[in-house]
DNA sequence: CTCAACAGTTTAGCTCAGCTTCACAGTCAG
DNA sequence: CTGACTGTGAAGCTGAGCTAAACTGTTGAG
């Protein structure tokens, strides 16, 4: 009968490319994965690697075993799920992504109150951006990714990934506080607005933005919005940190759009508004659907669901 | 990880009943099964055994991991099925039951065609009775089983087994021979009908029958069609074995109903003819679904089919 | 072109998972 | 009670699958 191990290993060669990287994933040696394909080849009786250079390239045949893999490594792990969700107590490691401002913002009390209520349950934390984590995840290099979109409509699944939101993040217009005398500051046609109080972005055309780079999502959010209110905004620096982006803002060198998650708790100054037309970034779990019902999992999603119900956006609007 | 071998050894004691009975089948020793499982508890995190005499029961949790087991297993065996269907020549050993009759009327040319057109392909024969090869099947001790049905509909599909009819086989009223004055020759009402042609059972009811155990499929069927012509036969033996039936109906002890198959090439004497009303069995393969697109078994499907198409019943009829 | 770096393979040898054997404990029928 | 039977535990063996290290063939930089 096929091993089930040595089927793994192709199925690690296809998703990474080549023996070594698989050998890696696995934490062994290369020379291990190359003996194991040699016996599966013999147990398959079909020729399954062909040499591409100096690296491996899988024959149609292994495409097809590696499709059968999934499945199989598919129906044990969903085993595993329903084993443990017998336990009495959710136990495990919990491996979850986060993109960084997430890691920093939502993470820390979901994790807190995760390790409360499920003293058995460890969680480790990676940063990682939103596309990193979804091959993470499919990698099989963590559990649990929570990604921010800013593309409607909402995914619900993606390359055999399950997509669930479980909170919005408003996204703010950030002025110069009063009094900061920077070159960007008066630059909005508008009169001062309230703090705290919508402001139309189309109101600030003449104003100097800070953004994040233009190939990241709030970065082409922010010129879609300047965009769809009728103008090209004149863009003084791209920054992917938003506590540059904040710090530029506060030093009155222009004006930018940073996510409610991005500006609470940090004693931040600048004057913080919703916009008009207002704007939001959706923020989701994904998971791989065969651990959907493990204990680990549920509980996390609940957690998240939690943080997303009490999330209050810094002016609201959520 | 859950290992598959383990787990095909608890899906084993719970087909079996017992740690020795899945060892035997395994191939093992009790000792060795006793010790896997120890080691799958240690791994589930759940008890899965418990004893019961002098024996074992599996826990529900048990019952859960033998459902996911078979799942698992039958992925691996659908790529293997998958795989072999890549092969240039059909090759493996097909394992075929059958019952008594078919396994001497019908899978011998068969089993020779095949092996003539696949002479990498090796099939092995079992006679069981029809029950007993699906239950063998689900044991996954044959590949495939050949059974006859008596009841209609057809049935497709029953306890994850699929079957498919690949021809009907006419039961035919056998009368003594000419000149055979047994006691029960001239029991019948009738004038001596003509050789070949057909009869009403009703024009039977004051003979003598023959016929195979009241607890057969053959003997309900005949008792059935005595019944459903008015009239409650008067048996005179039950017999399994149909050669000892037709050997009786010669001698001139009664008349007895037989299918064709059991009454081609045997220089049969007694006389034979078709019903009225018509009466048939159906025959039928079964396999498992998950090895429906194995190459051994597409080729030996076709391979009955091309039997059925072919089969050419005593009188016609079929 | 040459050489170093790199991917994969091969061989030799080690380790431990999983087997057998054997002894033993608990259960049940005669 | 005794003997047959099922399952478990301990001791020890075998081989599947690993590492290490030497080797082959490919590629790209200088």
């Amino acid at each position: 009968m096929l091993g089930v191990w040595r089927l793994q290993l192709l199925r690690e060669i296809s998703r990474r490319g080549s023996i070594k990287a698989a050998a890696e994933a696995m934490s062994i040696t290369p020379s291990a994965v190359s003996q194991q394909l040699v016996i599966l080849e013999r147990e398959a009786g079909v020729q399954l690697l062909e040499k591409s250079g100096r690296r491996v390239r899988l024959t149609d045949a292994a495409a097809l075993l590696v499709r059968h893999a999934d499945t199989i490594t598919g129906a044990i792990a969903a085993a595993e799920a329903d084993l443990a969700s017998m336990q009495e107590f959710v136990t495990g490691t919990l491996r979850v992504s986060a993109f960084p401002t997430a890691a920093r913002a939502v993470l820390p009390p979901v994790m807190t109150a995760l390790s409360r209520r499920h003293p058995a349950l460890r969680v480790t934390l990676r940063d990682l951006e939103a596309a990193e984590s979804l091959t993470a995840l499919q990698m099989d290099e963590i559990d649990l990714a929570i990604v921010d979109e800013y593309d409607e409509p909402a995914r619900v699944s993606d390359g055999g990934l399950e997509f669930c939101e479980f909170m919005r993040d408003p996204l703010y217009l950030a002025l110069p506080p009063e009094g900061a005398g920077g070159p960007g500051a008066a630059a909005g046609s508008a009169a001062r607005p309230v703090p705290g109080e919508a402001v139309r972005i189309s109101d600030f055309r003449d104003a100097f933005w800070i953004m994040d780079t233009e190939d990241s999502h709030l970065g082409q959010i922010t010129l879609r919005a300047c965009r769809s209110s009728g103008f090209e905004p004149h863009i003084r620096s791209n920054c992917k940190d938003f506590s540059v982006i904040i710090a530029l803002v506060e030093a009155g060198l222009g004006v930018g759009i940073l996510p409610g998650l991005a500006i609470l708790d940090r004693g931040v100054r600048a004057s913080i508004h919703p916009t008009d037309p207002p704007l939001a970034r959706r923020i989701a779990s994904v998971i791989r659907p065969e651990r959907r019902s493990h204990p680990m999992i549920v509980s996390a999603l609940a957690e998240l669901d939690r943080f997303g119900a009490k999330y209050a956006p810094p002016l609201g609007g959520g």
